[in-house]
DNA sequence: GTCCATGTTCTTTA
DNA sequence: CTAAAGAACATGGA
C-alpha cells in the first residue's frame, strides 16, 4: 500500500491531531516491531510532546520535543491511525500511543514488513535518494546515466529516488512512454525530462486522490484512497490501453509484476529508415 | 493445497 | 565494484 502518495496522505491526516500532543502512555504489544530492539520506547516516549511530523520517501518521521526522533515504515500492510480509546483493536495491533483526551495512535501491521525505527538524534534519512517532487530533470538524468540496469529497477531503488514503488513506477513509465526494461544509462536527456515530468504528475495526482487502496491502505482517519480507480497500467494486464487500445502486458522485472503497453512503450526507438 | 500481493534486505551468482 | 536473481521475512485473500 504505501508509496509516497499514501505515506504523504497518512502524514497530512495525522498532523492536525498529533502536533504538540503529549504521549501519556504506551501499550507495546509486540517488542520486536521496534528497531533497534534494545530501545525502550516507554522511557523514550512517555511524557514527550510531538513537535513535528513529516514524510521522507516512504518514512513517517516523528520529532519529539527533546530533540530525538523516530520513524514508522508501513511496509506492505501497515496502518497508522488515530482512534478513540474505546474502539475495538484490530488484529495485529503492535503499538499504541495514548495521546490523552481518549485518543490513541495505533500501529497495525499483519505482515510485519513495516516497523518502528528509533533514530535518536541521528538523521532519519541516511543513504536515501532525493525526493522525486523536488528533483530536477538534470539531476535525475545524471543519476540514471550511471546505472547499467533497467529503468524499472532503478526507479524502485530508494537510494536512487526516494518514495516510488511498484504502482507509481509503472504509472510513470507509461505516462512518459518508456519501456520498463530500458537500460537507465541509455535514457537520453529528453526522455529523462519526460520521465521527470511524468513522475511528478503521477505522484501529485495520486496525492490529490489520497493514494491507491488495493487492499489494506487507509489514511490516519481510516479512509481509503481512490487513485486505484484511475490507474492506467498497474494491475490492468489484458485490459485495453487507455491511449491506444492495445492489451496491457505483464512481465516480471526486478522480481516485481510490471505492467505496460507494448505499443505506447516500445522496447527501443523506432528506426525511421 | 496453489499463487499472488503497494516493501526491504541479504545471499548467491555472474 | 556492479547488478541480477533468488530467497527471506509473515499474513491473508482469491
Amino acid at each position: 500500500m504505501p508509496e509516497l502518495p499514501e505515506v504523504e496522505t497518512v502524514v497530512r491526516t495525522l498532523r492536525p491531531t498529533l502536533l504538540n500532543r503529549r504521549i501519556a502512555a504506551i501499550v507495546h504489544l509486540r517488542d520486536d516491531i521496534v528497531t533497534p530492539v534494545s530501545e525502550n520506547l516507554e522511557t523514550r516516549l512517555i511524557g514527550r510532546r510531538i513537535s513535528e511530523i513529516h514524510r521522507r520517501g516512504k518514512r513517517i518521521i516523528i520529532q519529539l520535543d527533546d530533540g530525538n526522533c523516530w520513524y514508522v515504515h508501513l511496509g506492505m500492510t501497515g496502518r497508522l491511525t488515530i482512534e478513540p480509546k474505546d474502539a475495538p483493536r484490530r488484529p495485529h495491533t503492535h503499538l499504541i500511543l495514548d495521546l490523552g483526551e481518549s485518543q490513541e495512535l495505533r500501529f497495525v501491521d499483519p505482515r510485519r514488513f513495516g516497523g518502528i525505527f528509533w533514530c535518536g538524534t541521528s538523521p532519519a534519512d541516511e543513504s536515501m535518494g532525493p525526493e522525486p517532487l523536488s528533483l530536477s530533470p538534470r539531476n535525475m538524468f545524471d543519476r540514471l546515466s550511471r546505472r547499467n540496469r533497467s529503468i524499472k529497477s532503478a526507479l524502485l531503488d530508494q537510494k536512487m529516488i526516494a518514495g516510488i514503488g511498484n504502482i507509481y513506477a509503472d504509472e510513470a513509465l507509461f505516462d512518459s512512454q518508456i519501456h520498463p526494461l530500458t537500460i537507465a544509462m541509455k535514457i537520453n536527456l529528453e526522455q529523462a525530462r519526460r520521465l521527470n515530468t511524468a513522475i511528478k504528475r503521477v505522484l501529485k495526482r495520486a496525492i490529490e486522490h489520497r493514494g491507491s487502496t488495493l487492499r489494506d491502505y487507509v489514511d490516519a482517519n481510516g479512509e481509503p484512497g481512490d487513485f486505484q480507480k484511475v490507474h492506467r497500467v498497474y494491475d490492468r494486464e489484458g485490459e485495453p490501453c487507455l491511449r491506444c487500445g492495445t492489451a496491457i502486458v505483464r512481465i516480471i522485472v526486478a522480481q516485481r509484476s510490471t505492467c505496460f503497453c507494448p505499443e505506447c512503450q516500445p522496447a527501443k526507438r523506432r528506426n525511421h529508415r
